[in-house]
DNA sequence: CCTGTTGCGATGCGACTGTATTGCTAACCT
DNA sequence: AGGTTAGCAATACAGTCGCATCGCAACAGG
């Protein structure tokens, strides 16, 4: 068994590129040719190590999910209150980090408008959004399941307004986070 | 000066295609050559009339805007309330026609990220609605002028965000529609 | 040392891209 | 009737695409 390299490392670092280049000139810019070059490694090395186009797309959502959900792993034991915030604000584009990211999680969600194994990861992952921050608004405000529901998905999705909202650049990042916190201090325990 | 035709028909068959490229295969998927034979036409034409890949793509979202706009024109001398719901509920996918044409929109969206022109087009139109949205908010509950367009704004994210979730599969129309009535009329005046 | 396998750089290929160019055809003006 | 010209179809072209293939180099296990 030779030449023992760490496989995990190789992989983030195409897509780090990937990531970089989606960010710059949209999925539409992606090419085995342009990621290779972005991330400073030959194009065979990417052929080897996704084979695929398709397969390094996919691998691109697949890790920005899986970072998300570190980022949110990282909030328990917080008060309800406090990691239902960190699911609304955490993807309001504050830093430059932040807007690339952001940047390209909305180029993926147009994606899965048109790729059905895009779309089934982002719905997995808004699904598990939804249910934990349903969780939360339960613990937080005492609301019954149905309406603690109803309550997350207009919570979400006004963040995700907002979100657009600022990458667009309608309003600031500012505006958009004091307009969620004052949305959701507004909620009434019942 | 010979054979006088509807340029301006001939122009709307040609982005009537574009718009079903988008719609199904994305941005990516849009070439002259595609578009071109969705609407029909020889590639010739298409370029006849457009010259541009680029000017093609950018009318797509021009017309696109300009419907909205007739769509919305329609309303005048309805009530300040209904015009408010027609604007928050237009983009909600309803029809199949209605999903394909936000369907593009947000590809047109993401598109703006890295696209500048689009991007200009884009917020003008954002701009406008939240300019109307904020007047009929102001009119119908009576509100001063800051508090209105923060709420205008808040509704419009919101149903920005309801959408996106109708159009992953998250939530289907009519839940986002009554989701957007409920907070609507939940709304007190002042 | 040797051998087997993994890692991956290089190259080739056919399909497709946007754009420029060419030239015909059908209608309007005189 | 005939000339002019807008409206296009057809084609050519250089570039890029994803993917397959080939071959070498580096290193672990014998």
């Amino acid at each position: 068994m030779p030449r023992a390299v760490d496989h995990e490392q190789r992989r983030f670092e195409i897509v780090a590129g990937l990531w970089q280049i989606v960010a710059e000139q949209g999925i539409e810019g992606v090419s085995l040719r342009t990621v290779a070059a972005r991330a400073g490694v030959s194009m065979g090395r990417v052929q080897h190590y996704f084979g695929t186009k398709d397969a390094l797309v996919i691998a691109g959502i697949d890790l920005l999910v899986k970072q998300a959900v570190v980022g949110y792993e990282a909030t328990v034991g917080s008060p309800p209150r406090d990691r239902l915030l960190h699911l609304l604000l955490q993807q309001i584009p504050a830093t430059e980090a932040g807007r690339i990211g952001v940047t390209v999680w909305y180029a993926y969600v147009a994606k899965a408008m048109t790729h059905a194994a895009v779309r089934e990861i982002l719905a997995e992952a808004t699904r598990v959004g939804v249910e934990e921050c349903t969780r939360h608004v339960q613990e937080a405000d005492g609301l019954g399941e149905v309406e603690a529901r109803a309550r997350a998905i207009e919570l979400l999705s006004l963040s995700d307004g907002l979100t657009l909202r600022v990458l667009i650049g309608d309003i600031t990042a500012d505006e958009a986070e004091s307009s969620i916190r004052a949305y959701s201090s507004r909620l009434p325990g019942s």
